[in-house]
This record gives structure tokens, C-alpha cells and sequence, in this order.
DNA sequence: GCGCTCAATGTAATCGATTACAAATACCAT
DNA sequence: ATGGTATTTGTAATCGATTACATTGAGCGC
């Protein structure tokens, strides 16, 4: 009786707790260390014991305590991606890309949005020296500089790739495009519809991609010996909202421009939908490019010709990269590839563009 | 010279890892349990300890070792979320009120998307059953019922609750809002602009939301008196291809309504979009409602007259529940708010409806 | 059969924090 | 002074996997 008893307290009605690699040694026979092996370093182990621990795995119904394999290996199993603006479309692509090869590879991925106004700094030092993160993916590129350098003198910092935009001065690898060429494209393809006077909606003042994309405007104007004027470069920050406040100032100018290159699909976006309110038509009255091509650019109305950027594949090369840095150098010394690289990008063209009207040119 | 040497060397080169709670006990004067307390239930230790102990904390640059701790907790400090879409505007600001409130509470937010074509189930179950979260908050009502039962027998699984949509027959608790009166409003909005043949495109067949906005329809069509024709349901999965798709469906039908009622603003925006292809104006002949808000919508030409959703809020309402689920049956035995909660929903009248044009009625 | 190497496995220390329990101290009422 | 209670702090076991090192045994050349 207090035998039977005994024996079901003990055995059966236990509290509920999942199995440890204990539970799955014991079962299959062999010692912890082995079942260990046969999770994270098969080769090492028997096929014949491999397959007796695999069955014991199964049979209790095993998962790895990934805290418990953390701590031991001194890493945090996550790589953590700093974005801005979370809400952008934009970046979505970027991240399903980012988190497929992550996930792929057993790895959590965290995101931070730097833009929030929560002590966003405090958050993301946090996530940078908190041993959260075995890796970081940078989408931003306007971060102060201080953010990369330990607050406390010498502790180590993970490794860092960034993505579309970087901070100059860096060294860090990045997967880029480029955005003088995809600019020039824009513009090349405006030239070649027969505008002559062509505007410019730019992105944030300190922005690097503002920059190098308005180089690549003055370039193609230039190669067709048209004029860059300052008057026809409008500010921005990439918004929807930006793009609407832009259009006042384009109606406000004296000779407007005939199309207009907007540096984001959404500014594009929100430029036409403010030039429709004012009763001025795309592509009648003035041509609009985008940048980035965005999943709603094509069902625009009217369509948008943009820049398309390979936002999968740049999320997809970016974590493939930081893996790489992750893993260390190479057996052979190999340091890990260093380099950085740039994706091709293409012209799309749609139905926001069209030649000028002669009645206005 | 040679005791300063061997200062040195012993002091400051010393292999630069990173300090750990004894350092910072050591630093302090103090047991490492007074520094854990310190830093994770401060009532516990005097005003004068807690001082010297935070004072070391800074010295050191003392940074928490998550895994450490979660491993001794036995919690994995991380939500996942389950997103159909991830690329989907439409959850990027419930997303981000999650993250608000989770990164208040230091919890990691992991997000998945449960329509990668990759193996998702698989990574669906890993995520639930491989101690990768301590919670869960699903906005996907289209999983596979078996999902939430552990595989395992008695294994226990984290607290769950539904955002948006959710899984019937089950009573985990939801966030959500009130579908039927939202869709419901919406049609109010066109009777009441005069219009006698409505359409609808509605969600996936499967889907529990599209079940209620139908019945909402239905509601607003048989409170006026006008009839529910079942030919003006059109089909459409919530997506902007769906409402591309929609569009010479509604195009080929013998009476066409004079409005459509759309059930998430990404077919609208596709309709819409498709009808100018056709040369059909909006809302000169045809005036469209979507659902939703996203941000494009105030921007689209026309401008979606739709039902805003408080995303934010939804984000934040849920992580908050998740949060006392987490947290356990209250000290006094509270059980944790089992409780659903809806939150409230508002017409948005914009430029895409407006009385029905009578030469066409 | 001897000694050697190599492969497969086991033993036990370790990662770094948390917390049950114990010990020390202070304060108070008797 | 004595015992009792409340507060603060310390000691050491513990969470669950990984891995350096030790051990065993098989295979092989001579």
C-alpha cells in the first residue's frame, strides 16, 4: 500500500518538468556529454549511438534549453536589427529576408527601432552591450558615432554589418546599392522622355544616401548638358508626410520642373496624392519617378516608375554576412571576409512618367 | 620597476572579460546575493548597501548576463508573435505597440511569420515548445487547431493570447474589435449617401473576421431594407493582389452595385487601382470603403474613406495582458484576467464615397 | 604480442546569476 | 536581562547544457 503509494508520487504524478539531456542519456544509455554531441556536433559520435540517442530523443520528447546552451557557449543565440521607423514599408522586405537565413541558422532575431522616442539610446546600448546580441544588422545610418564605441574602455563589442545606409567614417562592412547610379537611372530615363527641367525631392539633409543620390541626379543632368537647379531640390526625410509638404513648394515655383525624381516612393506617393488634391496631373502635368519600389508603387494611381532595390536580397546578404563575421575566423585563418557589397538595382517604368506636355514645356 | 611592470600586466592587460555579478560584490563590499537583490527586488536591501552596491555597478560597467539569469529562472526573458505577413502594412503598428510595452517590461519580442513557406510549422512549434518564449501572441486566426496542444503529452505551454483575429473554440483571451459593427458603420455610411446596391469583397473564405464583416453587411443591408445579393460578395483574401483580382469580377456583373464595401484597405487600394486602369472613376462611379486605416489610405487617389482600427493600442493592449498572464495568478490569488477585451472603432469619411451618380443609378 | 595512434565515450568542471535557508543584528516588550 | 520578531545579509545549491581532459578499446605495423 504506502509501497504503491510511494512509487506513484514518484514516478508518475511528478510535477510536470520538461526533460533535460539528463533524462534523454539515461534512456538512450549513454552519458550526457555524448547526447550533447550528438546535437551540436554529430560527426563525432557513432552512427549507431547517434541513431540510439536520436530515438531517446524523440521518445521523451526532448528540446534543448536554448538558456541553458547560451550561457554555457557565452553567446545569446540572437542578433538584434536597428531599424528606423518600424512602420515603413520599406523595411519589411528587408527584414522577412533578414530573418530567413537567421532563423535558418537557429538564431532570434530582435528588432530595435531607433526612431522611437522611449530613451531610444539607453534601449539600443542595451541591446548592444547587454549580451543580447551575438550580432547586429544596422539599417540606420544616422546613429551617433559614440553608439559604436564600448562605454566602459575595452569590453568587446559584436560584430556589425550594415544595410542600405551606413555611417561614414566606418569601417564595417555593409551590403549597399548604388544609389548615384540608381538616381542617374531616374533621371536618364526623364531625360530621354524629352524633360529639360527636372526636380529633385530629397531625402534627410545628413543623410548619406540623400547625398549620393543627389550626386547621381547632377551627374546624368549634367552628362546631358542640362542645368542642376538648386531651386528645383526640394527637402524631404523619405515620409509619405514629407513628399505631401513638398508639393506646395513645387507649385510655388516660378518655372517648375516637368518631372520630378523623388528619392522614396513614399515621398512619391504622397507628392502625387498632393498634386491631385490641387487638380495638377501625373503624368499630364509634371512625370514622377520613385526610389525603391515599394509593394503599393505599382498599384498607385497612376502606377509609379521607380528604382527597384532587391529589398529580400539585401536583408537575405546582409544576415549571411554577419553570420559569417559571427562564426569567427575561419579554421584557416581566413579572416572572415571583410568586404562589403553592393546589389544591382533596376528601372522600373510604369505610368507616372511620360513625355512633357508640350503646351507647358 | 619590476613590481610596476607586473602591476601592469596583472591589472590592466589582463584578458579583457567582462565583469560578472562577484566582481561587482567584490567592488561593493558585498555578497553577490545582496548585488542580485539589488538589482531585481531593491526593497529587500537597505538604502545604504544599495547605494555602494549601484555605485559598483557603474564602476565595474557591470552588464546583467540574460542567459545566466534565465537559465536560473527558468524562462527564456522573450514574446514570439505570430504574424500572417509580416510584410503586411497593416501589422506594423500593432507590432510596434507590442514591442512598446515589451521592451518596458525587458522582454525580447521575436516576431514570426506563419506563411513562410519554409517548414513554418515546424518553426511555429519550435518556437512555442523549445523554451523560446515565455509568451505568445497570435494574430493569424487560420492556424491548425493542433498547434496549441503540446505534442508531448503533459508538456506545458506558455500563456497565449489572440490579437485580430483569433481561433474559434478556443478560450484563450483576445484583443480584438467589434467586425460586425465596424462593417456595419461602413455601409451605414454609403446608405446613407443613397446608395441601394452595395457590394462586398471580402476576406478568405476561412477566415473569422470575414464571417463577421459579412454578417455586419448583412445587418446594415436588412436594417434599411435593401436586399443582401449574394452575386455582390466577391471573393478576396485581404491582400491588395485579392482586390487587383476582384475587379473584373465586379466589372463583368449585369447591375453592378453602385458601392463597394471592402474588407481591408489593401483590396480597396487594388480595386480602386484596377478600376482606373478600366477608366471606372472613384467615387464618381463607383464609391469604395475599405477597413483598416493603414497610412496609405489617407493618401491614396482618391483618399479611402475606411474604418480605422486603433493598431497601437491593440499591440499595446495585448502585450499588457500577456504580460499579467506571464506574471502568473496574482499574490492573492487573482487568476490573472482571463477576460477579452474590444476596443473601439470610428468611420473615416474621405474622398472615395459620395452619393451615387443618378445617371447611372 | 607490444606499443602506438585514433576514434568513441565518460567524468566532472564550468558558464553567471538567483534564491532557499541560515545567520546575524536590531529593536521591542516584558 | 530574556525571548521574540523583523530586517538585512551571507552561504551554497541550483538552473541545464557544453567541453577539456581522461579513459577505454580497436586497429595496425612490426
Amino acid at each position: 500500500m504506502s509501497g504503491a503509494k510511494m512509487d506513484g508520487s514518484l514516478n508518475k504524478i511528478g510535477p510536470k518538468t520538461n526533460p533535460r539531456i539528463s533524462d534523454v542519456a539515461r534512456v538512450a544509455g549513454v552519458s550526457t556529454a555524448t547526447v550533447s554531441r550528438v546535437l551540436s556536433n554529430p560527426s563525432m559520435v557513432s552512427a549507431k549511438t547517434r541513431d540510439h540517442v536520436l530515438a531517446a530523443v524523440t521518445e521523451t520528447g526532448y528540446r534543448i534549453n536554448l538558456a541553458a546552451r547560451n550561457l554555457r557557449r557565452r553567446q545569446s543565440g540572437g542578433i538584434v536589427v536597428l531599424v528606423p521607423h518600424l512602420s515603413n514599408p520599406f523595411f519589411s522586405q528587408i527584414l522577412s529576408g533578414i530573418a530567413r537565413v537567421a532563423s535558418e541558422a537557429g538564431l532570434n532575431v530582435l528588432v530595435a527601432d531607433t526612431r522611437e522616442p522611449e530613451g531610444a539610446d539607453r534601449q539600443i546600448a542595451d541591446y548592444l552591450f547587454n549580451n543580447r546580441a551575438d550580432g547586429l544588422i544596422v539599417l540606420d545610418g544616422n546613429l551617433p558615432e559614440s553608439m559604436f564605441q564600448p562605454p566602459h574602455n575595452d569590453r568587446d563589442m559584436p560584430p556589425v554589418i550594415f544595410a542600405c545606409e551606413w555611417v561614414e567614417g566606418h569601417d564595417e562592412p555593409a551590403v549597399t546599392i548604388d544609389n548615384r547610379h540608381g538616381a542617374a537611372l531616374a533621371v536618364e530615363h526623364l531625360i530621354a522622355l524629352g524633360h529639360r527641367r527636372i526636380g529633385h525631392i530629397m531625402g534627410p539633409r545628413d543623410n548619406i544616401l540623400t547625398r549620393q543620390r543627389a550626386d547621381g541626379v547632377r551627374d546624368a543632368l549634367s552628362a546631358a548638358g542640362l542645368e542642376a537647379d538648386q531651386r528645383w531640390f526640394l527637402d524631404g526625410d523619405f515620409t509619405l508626410a514629407s513628399g505631401i509638404a513638398a508639393a506646395p513648394h513645387w507649385l510655388a515655383l516660378d518655372e517648375r520642373p516637368t518631372a520630378v525624381f523623388c528619392s522614396s516612393d513614399a515621398m512619391a506617393c504622397g507628392f502625387m496624392s498632393e498634386l491631385n488634391r490641387h487638380g495638377v496631373q501625373v503624368p499630364g502635368d509634371v512625370s514622377v519617378v520613385g526610389f525603391d519600389d515599394i509593394e503599393i508603387a505599382a498599384h498607385f494611381i497612376p502606377a509609379l516608375t521607380t528604382i527597384r532595390q532587391p529589398r529580400g536580397a539585401i536583408g537575405e546578404v546582409a544576415a549571411g554576412m554577419l553570420l559569417d563575421l559571427m562564426r569567427g575566423p575561419d579554421k584557416d585563418g581566413k579572416p572572415a571576409e571583410g568586404g562589403s557589397r553592393t546589389l544591382p538595382i533596376e528601372l522600373i517604368v510604369r505610368n507616372s512618367t511620360a513625355a512633357p506636355n508640350p503646351s507647358r514645356t
